[in-house]
DNA sequence: GTGAAAGCGCTAACAT
DNA sequence: ATGTTAGCGCTTTCAC
C-alpha cells in the first residue's frame, strides 16, 4: 500500500537534505534531536524502507549470508541451517539458503550467484569430499562445516566424527560382539573420519578387519526405500551366517540404523538381543523406532553457533587478514537407549 | 583469485563501450559477432560478472524470489522449499528461504526484508490461521500454500484437506470403528478443513458427534517428547474406557500418528487390531513406523510446480493486473498400508 | 548541524 | 552497429 519512497521524497518531504536524511537513518554523524524527530515522523507516515540493493551498491557489502547445503530434506542439515539462520537474524543478517541436491555444478552456480550478489560470507555444509577454495573469485570469508577445506584460510567447523566412531565401537564391543560397520557409499569427509575411528579401534582392541567388516550400501537406493531394505536384509543374512549372534553394527546414521532395525524385523532378529545396533546424529527418527535407538549425538546447536560466529567474526576482521584459522572440533556424546 | 571486475573496464580491455558489453551480456540489441567474440573472450579471460545489485538497481527488480516457511524441521515444509527452489532456480531465480520459526514478528521483518531487496515475488507457506495481505508495502505478488489469504487478489495452492479427512474418516468407518480424530491444538486453515472434513462425514453417516470425537493434544509438547506421548496415553485410556475396541483414529499428521502408535504399544494395544489409524502427508515417517502407516498423501511435488508456476506468471504478467486470482486445490489420496 | 555533489555498476534511451 | 549519457537510491567526503 503506498508506492515505494525513495530518501530524495522523504528529504523534500522533511524539508532537510538526503545526506541528513541518510544520517538519520543510520544514526551516524550529526544532526539536532529535532531534525531526527521530524525525519522519523516522515519516514514512518510514508512507511519508507532503505532499498538495499542501492544500498549495497554503495558500500559494497550486502549484509547477506549464504548457506550451501546439501540436501534440505536431510534433518540433521535442516536443522543446523534453522538454527544458524536464526543466529544471523538476529545479528541483523539477512540468509540465503541454497540447496544443491549434492550436485557440484549447482553448488557452483549458487557459489557465483552469492558473489554477484555481494554476500559477506559463505557457509558451505558437507556435500563430498573436500572442498576447493579456489572455486571463490573474490576473497569472501567462507566457513566450511563436516567439510575438510582444501587450504589454511578457510574455516573448519564439525563434529568430531572420529571420536563418535571410537564411542560406538568401544560400546559394541563391551557388550560382547564382533562390530560390523554399516555405511552408504559416497565418502564425505566426516564419514571417513567415521570409518577411521571404527578401523583404529578395532585394531587397537586386536580385532581382525576383513571383508565383511564394512558393509557398503548402494547410494542409488533412497533411504526408507524398498530396495534399501531389501539390500540390507541380504548383507545381514550374510553377516548371521559368518558370525555368531549377537551381531553389533554401527551405523554411519541413524536413518539407515532405522532401515537396518527394519529389515532385522523382517529376518525376525530381536533387538538388543540378537541384534545390537548404535547410530549416528541423534536425529528425531532415533526416538521414534523400536526399541528407541542408541546413537553418537551431534551437538547440532554448537556446530551452529560456533559456524556463525565464526564467520560473523572473519567478516568483521577481514582487514587483517592474518585471521588464525583456527578450526573447531566439536564434542559428540554417547546417547544411551535400548539398542544396546 | 583477481579483483571484482565491472562492466568498464571489460568495455575498455575489449575496446568498446559499456553499453555494447551489456548489449552482449544481455543479448539484447545489435552487434557484430566479431565484438561478441571480443568482448566474451575479455569476460571469460578476466572472470567477470555482473553485479546483481547494481543491475536490480537499475531494473528495480532483483530475480530473486522469498520463501517464508514455518519450521524447516519439519518435512514437509522442507521438501517443499526444496521442490520450489529448484524450480526457481531453473527460471534462474535465486531464492531466499526465510524461517520465521512460526513466530509471527518474524514473518514481518522477513517480509520487510524481501521488500526492501526488491524481491520479485513471495511465496508464503501456512503458518497459522489466515494470511493478512495488507501487511504488504508494494505491490509484490505473492502465493499462499495452505493459508488461506484474506483478500482476493493473493493466489492460494493447496491439499484438498477436506477431501483427505473425508476420505480417512470414511475409511475408518467402513473398518467398523467410531472414528476420533487427533489434532494438536492451534489451528492453520489446513487443520480446519481437516476437521471439516471429518465432523461433516461423521455427520453424515449419523454418527455422533460427542466431547471425545476430537482429541486436542497440548502443542507446547514437542513432537517425540515423552510428554507428548504421556499425553496421548492418558487419552487413549480415556477412549479405551469409553468406546469398544477397535479404536479408530484419524490423526492430522503423521508425525502424530506415529507418536500413538508408540504410545499404543505402551499400552499393548495392537495395530491394527486393537487400534486402527490413518495418518495425514505421507511423511517419510510412515514408512518407519511398524507396523507401515496407512495415510493421506499429499503431492508435493504438484503443490510445488503449482505454486512456482502461478508466481512466476504473476511476476511476468504483473501490468496487467486483471490477472484472474485463480486458486489450485490439489487431490489428496489414501495410500494403504498396515494400519487399518 | 546541514547541504551539494560525486560515484557505486548497471541499463536504456538517444544519438550517430 | 556502436557510443554517450542520465539516472536507479544510497553513502560519504567536502564545504559552509
Amino acid at each position: 500500500m503506498g508506492k515505494k519512497m525513495s530518501i530524495k521524497e522523504i528529504a523534500k518531504l522533511s524539508g532537510v537534505s538526503v545526506s541528513t536524511v541518510s544520517r538519520v537513518i543510520n544514526n551516524n554523524g550529526r544532526f539536532s534531536e529535532d531534525t531526527r524527530q521530524r525525519v522519523l515522523k516522515t519516514i514512518k507516515k510514508y512507511n519508507y524502507q532503505t532499498n538495499t540493493l542501492a544500498k549495497g551498491l554503495r558500500m559494497k557489502r550486502s549484509n547477506t549470508i549464504g548457506i550451501i547445503v546439501p540436501d534440505l530434506s536431510n534433518t540433521f542439515f535442516s536443522s543446523l541451517v534453522e538454527k544458524m539462520e536464526n543466529q544471523f537474524f538476529s545479528k541483523n543478517y539477512s540468509t540465503i539458503i541454497c540447496d544443491t541436491g549434492r550436485n557440484f555444478d549447482k553448488e557452483e552456480a549458487y557459489i557465483r550467484m552469492l558473489e554477484a550478489k555481494l554476500a559477506d560470507g559463505l557457509i558451505i555444509i558437507s556435500g563430498k569430499k573436500t572442498f576447493d577454495a579456489s572455486i571463490l573469485s573474490s576473497s569472501m570469508p567462507v566457513v566450511c562445516i563436516d567439510r575438510k577445506p582444501n587450504d589454511k584460510k578457510t574455516l573448519f567447523v564439525s563434529s568430531n566424527h572420529y571420536q563418535g566412531a571410537v564411542i560406538a565401537t568401544m560400546e559394541l564391543l563391551k557388550a560382547g560382539t564382533q562390530p560390523v560397520l554399516f555405511k552408504v557409499s559416497g565418502n564425505s569427509s566426516s564419514i571417513l573420519d567415521r570409518i577411521r575411528g571404527f578401523q583404529d579401534t578395532m585394531e587397537e582392541k586386536g580385532r581382525l578387519l576383513n571383508n565383511n567388516s564394512i558393509i557398503n550400501l548402494n547410494s542409488e537406493h533412497p533411504s526408507g526405500s524398498d530396495d534399501r531394505r531389501l539390500e540390507i536384509r541380504n548383507k545381514l543374512r550374510m553377516l548371521i551366517k559368518a558370525d555368531n549372534l549377537p551381531l553389533g553394527i554401527f551405523s554411519t546414521s541413524d536413518t539407515l540404523a532405522a532401515d537396518i532395525m527394519i529389515a532385522a524385523r523382517d529376518l525376525h532378529l530381536s533387538i538388543p538381543g540378537d541384534l545390537k545396533i548404535i547410530g549416528f546424529d541423534d536425529a528425531p527418527i532415533a526416538r521414534y523406532c523400536y526399541p528407541q535407538l542408541t546413537t553418537i549425538r551431534q551437538d547440532i546447536s554448537k556446530i551452529a553457533s560456533q559456524a556463525s560466529q565464526h564467520l560473523i567474526s572473519a567478516i568483521n576482521d577481514s582487514e587483517d587478514d592474518a585471521i588464525d584459522s583456527e578450526n573447531t572440533i566439536i564434542d559428540v556424546h554417547l546417547v544411551k537407549r535400548s539398542t544396546v
